[in-house]
DNA sequence: TTACACTTGTGAACGGGAACACGTGCAGCC
DNA sequence: GGCTGCACGTGTTCCCGTTCACAAGTGTAA
């Protein structure tokens, strides 16, 4: 995690370019790299709704945040607003995903076809994004040779080697809790650097490999303490 | 929000048990909150291992954050341990249950039955912890009558209604993007008090609602930031 | 019984992210 | 074309969660 963000070249949009160069993945808080995603549905929401374009005060407002964080959020990539005007909102938009390269098709292994993996295989949302799963993989012999949506579920033992061959990077662990640290070694042997994990467990993974947790479980289990009345 | 967060009562654990009068759940940071379930979870797992009791340290490692990060987050609600001896595992993972209000069962209607609603129907995660979904609604007349796993679908315009008859406080959006506000109005219109969100939509609900998101597409995007190499 | 090793609970210090507040520059209008 | 006002970008302040560090309590062993 030491390289630089925004890399040169890429769209032609020249009119409000922002400099960009020099900044440090790692001196940018990780809470504002998770907010991005936010600011770019939102901002796609509005181009459907025909604006061209607009200020921090109304994004916050859309969002749920600051027009102040907005700003400061925005700050550590450049500028792209114009004072008084607000911002262009293809424009950041399309900003946002380059920032966090969302300008190509990220392939994915998906470990684990239980229930939660067929539905997760089935998942049209994926899709519709910057992300396309590229590999099955079960533990299973049983479950091995099965087709689901045009792929067939490959034995466990050859991810790493699939990762490799097919330059993926991207890694899902639906596994069973105990066998999901199992897998994200595996993931990490083929070179992953990011893993969403649906397992319930803390996963070891080296520094340089980012794991993002879908817990839904916790989620619940953390709300019922604010419920008031029995 | 303003009630006291450890009722009295409960179980006769006379040994170890805490004051915990007078804590006012909105003095404790919601982060704190969030880690609770880690705990729970984690001690849980300590309890198969056979183990008796562990140090901050210990659970700290296993966890992945500091031990006194653990000690700060239980001294927001008593005292729960014994110096130079660590905690009580099956105390404090009780007591810590007790605290999120997991010591009971927590009835769940679940709204949107597309393939979505269907995977988290059948979820097992779910009926493993203190949740049950109890009710499935959905807005298309079509799937309306459909039996899911020993429950059948019912019109969306019944959910407020079969809330407040049946008493739960919990729901769950699996709806369409387009969808999910108009869901959780109905949720709250029922009473509803925790709303776990898959739309990728930010939900507009009164103060005293707690709403969490599931975002795995968020999550991807925001980690792809992160990957070194094109 | 005393000494010692261990670990908790918490006051105090620290650090980092959020919010404030304003200088600056662009836009639009008379 | 000059003037007015709006909204960005950012130096500064503030706040809150995290970590430090240690006094005090507990168990063990000689």
């Amino acid at each position: 995690m030491t390289n630089h963000v925004t890399r040169a070249g890429g769209t032609s949009d020249s009119r409000l370019t922002q400099p960009a160069y020099d900044i440090d993945p790692d001196d940018i808080p990780d809470i504002v790299i998770r907010r991005l995603p936010i600011y770019v549905r939102t901002l796609k929401g509005l181009v459907e709704s025909g604006s061209r374009s607009v200020s921090s005060e109304e994004l916050a407002s859309l969002i749920g945040v600051t027009a102040a964080q907005i700003r400061r959020d925005l700050s550590y990539f450049g500028k792209f607003g114009k004072q008084g005007k607000g911002y262009d909102i293809e424009h950041l938009s399309g900003a946002i995903e380059q920032i966090l390269k969302l300008d190509r098709q990220w392939p994915m292994v998906l470990l684990g076809m239980g229930r939660l993996g067929h539905a997760i295989a089935s998942y049209r949302g994926f899709s519709r994004s910057s992300f396309t799963i590229a590999g099955l993989f079960d533990a299973d012999p049983a479950k091995v040779g099965e087709k689901v949506n045009d792929l067939v579920i490959r034995p466990m033992s050859e991810v790493a080697d699939a990762m490799r061959e097919e330059g993926i990077r991207v890694g899902i662990i639906a596994t069973p809790r105990v066998q999901a640290q199992e897998a994200a070694d595996l993931l990490v042997k083929g070179g992953a650097e990011a893993i969403l994990n649906y397992a319930p467990v803390i996963l070891r993974v080296p520094e340089h490999v980012t794991v993002r947790e879908i817990d839904p479980v916790s989620a619940l289990q953390s709300m019922t303490y604010y419920i008031d009345r029995d």
